[in-house]
Order: structure tokens, then sequence, then C-alpha cells
RNA sequence: GGGUCGUUAGCUCAACUGGCAGAGCAACGGACUCUUAAUCCGUCGGUUGCAGGUUCGAGUCCUGCACGACCCA
């Protein structure tokens, strides 16, 4: 706080006080949105004036001095308007008084709307009063806040500076308003669930540890809800969903924060088929909620999210894009189908795992329009029920849109005998070393012995969606305060 | 974890093969009652991310570190 540009402030701050203006008032007088007087003129002609008294409050954005008279810019949450503030209207005391107001701070004014020779609408300010004193300059006005790191670090300022980011934050509330709206319309109920928990179970992730002092217990952030919303569905709670932040303790990449949002949804009597109609639905509401249309621009590529989407078999997708035969059941022969065609694969993975990893590497990235992949191997899919008649494949289905995974879906398996069984291989890859993997939950074991109904259930990458409906080609982007590292010095 | 690029005034950016660190905006003083990226005159503002090294001389070259962006694992 000793750089020039706030000394300057901090005397006109001064000045301010000495004549007996609070700099920071309790509260404001009433005023209303400056877009309802925009919109209520918007037919006054130029140099008419409308005999009409407005009252309203803002922040200056900019300010134009010309000696006896001044041209200042409000904004508030709607619109901005012109004001002028003339010494001859306002009297030369009030008027001089002004002159202690920078850019950054709020005042509110009162005065008669007119219309000036150049066409802006304007108010001739008969009165104001200073609600809020800026110390510190805001971001210079023309080029705005543009380094990133700047902008992530301090997202107040970045709002301020930025039309276009508040516009996407607001995007994203709306997106998230209209899944809310389309899941209350349909019978479902929000709950919430543990945020620590004694085994993060539910996802393969790593998780974060903290420690409980009075309980004297480590507990772990979790990396999904699920296993607590089955429990709900097991509880007769038939219609739920969860909207909150996961963390999963792994590095960070345009597409991945390590604390993100997700929706999760469960519904009794319902199964993967039923999940992907819902999510045809909820996702086409919810880009419609915001752009009026299903079909939007993401990053070059026109994306059309008008139900039905594309439906592909992992397997078969996976085949088709390498060229290798994946239907097979051993892994060393994917491993050597790899080697013919000139794709080195590691060979201690899990034949479930090499068919993810040709996925994620030749198949998700092309996957532009809304597609559904189903049908995943059981190895790596321990919480979702068996396809009927098979062994090894699974009811299990992910979302992929603009080549990023946004959902994952499942007919959740009620069978707690084979659940069980599914936590022990899972337990055996842990003691192998694969410290993902997840454990038993036998809290959870106890809760399905009592019977869960079939059930349908799905998790939405929000944050994802949210780059998708906000054209943003980083997951930064749309989250408001993305995770950085410390820097000691905040300038 | 690896690679590439970046970090210069409050903000946005310059500064050629190493040779006096600059501009616009913001700020300050002055002129100015229809401006709107106001205009005009003048002024202030720098640990060039940090720490070393090379050199007569480093924003520039070298090493390490910090933070960030992108790509890869």
């Amino acid at each position: 706080m000793e750089d020039s540009l706030v000394k300057s402030r901090l005397e006109k701050f001064a000045r301010l006080r000495a004549a007996g203006i609070d700099p920071y008032p309790p509260r404001a007088v009433t005023t209303a949105p400056i877009q309802d007087t925009v919109v209520q003129f918007a037919r006054l002609a130029n140099e008419e004036k409308s005999g009409v008294q407005t009252q309203i409050a803002g922040r200056i954005v900019a300010l134009r001095r010309m000696g006896k008279a001044s041209f200042l810019d409000l904004r508030d949450g709607t619109g901005k308007i012109q004001i002028h503030a003339a010494a001859d209207v306002l009297g030369n005391e009030s008027y001089s008084l002004l002159k202690g107001c920078d850019i950054g701070d709020f005042i509110a004014v009162t005065g008669e709307v007119f219309r000036t020779k150049r066409g802006e609408l304007t108010v001739e300010i008969e009165k104001w009063t200073l609600l809020s004193k800026a110390l510190r300059p805001l971001p210079e006005k023309w080029h705005g806040l543009k380094d990133v790191e700047l902008r992530y670090r301090h997202r107040a300022l970045d709002l301020i500076a930025n039309a276009d980011v508040r516009e996407k934050f607001v995007h994203r509330s709306r997106m998230i308003a209209a899944m809310r709206r389309f899941l209350d319309q349909h019978g479902f109920l929000e709950v919430e669930t543990p945020i620590m928990q004694p085994i993060a179970g539910g996802a393969t992730a790593r998780p974060f540890v903290t420690h409980h002092n009075a309980l004297d217990i480590d507990l772990y952030l979790r990396v999904a809800p699920e296993l607590y919303l089955k429990r709900l569905i097991i509880g007769g709670l038939e219609r739920v969903y969860e909207l909150g932040k996961n963390f999963r303790n792994e590095g960070v990449s345009t597409a991945h924060n390590p604390e993100f949002t997700t929706l999760e949804i469960y519904q009794a009597y319902s199964d993967y088929e039923g999940m992907m109609a819902l999510a045809e639905a909820l996702i086409a509401a919810s880009v419609h909620a915001v752009h009026g249309n299903t079909v939007i621009r993401y990053q070059g590529n026109e994306i059309d999210f008008t139900p039905p989407w594309r439906r592909i078999s992992l397997l078969d997708a996976v085949t088709e894009a390498t060229g290798i035969d994946v239907h097979v059941s051993d892994p060393a022969r994917i491993i050597a189908h790899g080697t013919e065609h000139g794709i080195a694969l590691p060979p201690a993975l899990s034949r479930g795992k090499l068919i993810e990893k040709l996925f994620d590497d030749f198949v998700e990235p092309k996957l532009i329009q809304p597609t559904i992949v189903m049908d995943y191997p059981i190895e790596i899919s321990p919480l979702a029920k068996r396809k009927s008649g098979s062994d090894d494949v699974v009811e299990r289905f992910e979302l992929f849109i603009g080549g990023m995974e946004v959902a994952n879906a499942f007919t959740e398996l009620n069978d707690p005998l084979d659940q069980r069984a599914r936590f022990e291989a899972q337990e055996r890859l842990r003691a192998s070393g694969d410290d993902e993997a997840q454990r038993i939950d036998e809290d959870f074991l106890f809760a399905l012995e009592h019977g869960m109904p079939p059930t349908g259930g799905i998790g939405f990458g929000i944050d994802r969606l949210a780059m998708l409906v906000t054209n943003s080609p980083s997951i930064r982007e749309v989250i408001l305060f993305p995770t950085l590292k410390i820097k000691e010095e905040t300038k």
C-alpha cells in the first residue's frame, strides 16, 4: 500500500473525510438498476430532456473532466450509463468535492435524464454521494487485464475488467440452474452427503487426507459422492442428486483442477439406458437454457447437442480406431496386436487398462459430437453391474463431447456378494501397487446387504460442461478461483 | 515428472547482433461546460520475477530457483 498511486488516493480520501464525507457510509440510498433507466429512455431524442429524475448507483469506470464540467461512466451489475456533472448545476462546493472521486469508486447520483448532442443517454446530476472509495487503481480501461496469472490470482479484477469473463460465469450459473430446474421437475431430490469421508470411495483416484483433532482420525476429502448417494437409494430416496465439489490429488491441466464440481444423479428402477436418455434430455435442456439453441460452437467446431446422440461400444470404437482387435480376452494378445500395428503398450496393465489407454490415446480426442461410449471391461468398473449374459463386460457408459469425458454412468451394482468380490479385487490391485484402486467399504456393503432396487446412476463433470457452454479451452476459465501454487509476494 | 515459451512502471506493451530502460493508459499539476480510448501543456513513476555467473558493460548471454502458459508422460 505504499506506491504513489495508492498514496494519491489516500490523500483524496483524507480530503473527503475532512469535508465531512464518510468514504464508507453504512448504506446506500435507494436506487434503481441502471439498465432500467437505459431501457426506459431508449427513445429519448438527441438533446431532449426527459423532465424525469432518476436515482442510480454504481462504480465509476471512466472519468472525463473538462474544468467546470465532467462526464463519468457509471456501471452497476445491470449496465452502464453516462453521468454529467456541471459546476453550475451541482454548485461549486459539491462539484469540487467530486474531484476527490476516482475511477473505481462507488457513488450514488440523482438527476434528470437527457440525451447529449452526440446521442449518449446521460444523467445531469444534481446530487451525488460517495458509497465507497477505492484505494487502488483499476486495471487499464482499454486493454484490460490480460496476464492470465494475474487474472486467476485476482479474479475480482478480472471480473471488473473483462466483460467476457463475467459472461462466462453467468452462463455457467445459468447452466447449473437449468440442471437443477430439470431435475426438480422430474421428481429428484437434491441432497448433501459427506465431503470428509473415512474411506474415499466411489471413484478410482488418489484422495487428499485431512485430520480431525477432536476425534483423532484421518478423513479423506471425497473423490466422489457415489457410495453415499446409493445408501440413500437403499434408504428409499428413489431419485436423488448432489451437485458439489470433489477432490482428487493429481496434477492440473487444461481439463483437470484438483477440486472440481460434479453432478451425480441416481434413479431407482432405472438403468444405464435410462441414464442415456436422462443425459440427453438434461444436457440438451441446459445448453438450450444458456444459448437458446442446442447447437453451439466450441473451439472451432460446431457441436450439436440435439438428441439422440451417437452410441458406440467401447471395444468396437477402440478396434476401429487402432486396428487392434481388443475383443480378445488375453492382454498379452492385445499387446502383441499393438506391436504389429506399431503401437507400444506397457506390459504390466490389465486388459481393461490397456483398452482404456488405447481409447484415451486414439478415440477420445476425436469424439467432438456428443457420443455415448458403452459397455466397459469389468476390472476397471468395480461399481457397475455385469451386462446380462456376460462375465467381463458391465453396463457402463461414458459421455464424450468436444474430445473430453463429461459423464460416467452405470447400471448400479446392487448384488452385495458381487460388490464384495469387486472390492476384494480392487484391494488385490492396491496390494500390487495401484494406489488409485478402491477400498473395501464395509459400511456401504452393510447397507447394500439390506437390498437396493435396480438403479441407474450418472455423474457429470460440471466444469467441463461449462467449458463447452462458454467455449473455453481451459477448465481454469470456468472455475472462479482455480488451484494455483502459492506465490509469497501478492502484488 | 519432461520439453517449449513467458515474467520489464499500477495495467497493456517496446527496447536490433550485449552499449544511457521507453511508450500508451492510469496517477499528479495546469487549461478546458456535450465528452465518450476526450483533447492540449507539463511532471512523477523501475530491485527489468529471485539468486548467482560471464563481461569494461547484462532487460539481453550462462547456471540455478520461483511462478505461469502450452505440449507430452
